[in-house]
DNA sequence: AATATAAATAGTAATAATTCCTATTACTGT
DNA sequence: ACAGTAATAGGAATTATTACTATTTATATT
């Protein structure tokens, strides 16, 4: 893979947030610095950024957030301020129960916790 | 809420499968029956369903599925064949877990577990 | 059974998220 | 410096979903 400065800006934005922003969110983070950057770019790069293991995309709802940490993780999401927060399940542990019990080669363990936060 | 004929066949057409279908599957089912049935109509009808606890929605990725199986359940998908398996992964626990090590008021758990199937 | 009314529908337009397409641009190896 | 290749911008296209509105229909009331 060639260097292109757009894929460096967006590497950046990922990595400078713990917000788990949208694609929206990181394209017009990405405008003000190169204001002529496009969609299909934020795409494309968000998706080779994923492929690379350098970022990891997750989904909230039937929407798509990037995370700047690919060590599997899991979230919190809370229902009344939407703030999702990393937290770690011990996947391993399920990865070895899906295995036993059904024979399923897991790859991906994603667990979405959804509720009220300890700000409420 | 009035009884529709529309709502009772989309009721019917998700308690009778086990494929997790898309809202779009569903339409074409319903078309069978209801040529005229809208796309409105189908949406309509599965987010009243799931409000009511009558079916559960859940995201495969960026798009909604629909499940008769509303107890709380997990699943498996499959990479390869993109077959969705219930799975009961005892959520129960992890929500204690969040609540002891987060405060957090867990009210719905999603497991979501991609990779490859025991028919590959 | 006829009527009123409130709710649901069809059909379509609008929106949102994402992917696809193509002419153009710009690294990189020679 | 130049050619070849890979990445880009910008916009069109696609897909999933929601919103809007005139019309129809289920149900309660007479």
């Amino acid at each position: 893979m060639r260097f292109s400065k757009q894929r460096e800006l967006i590497q950046h934005i990922v990595q400078g947030t713990n917000s788990h922003p949208t694609a929206y969110w990181i394209f017009n983070k990405a405008k003000k610095k190169i204001s002529n950057i496009s969609m299909g770019t934020v795409y494309r790069n968000l998706n080779k950024l994923n492929n690379d293991g350098v970022i990891k995309i997750f989904y909230d709802n039937n929407i798509a957030r990037y995370d700047w940490n690919t060590v599997a993780h899991d979230h919190l999401k809370c229902n009344k301020c939407g703030k999702i927060t990393d937290i770690n399940m011990h996947t391993k542990e399920l990865q070895k129960k899906v295995w036993n019990q059904y024979k399923f080669e897991a790859d991906n363990i994603e667990i979405t916790i959804s509720g009220i936060c300890n700000n409420h």
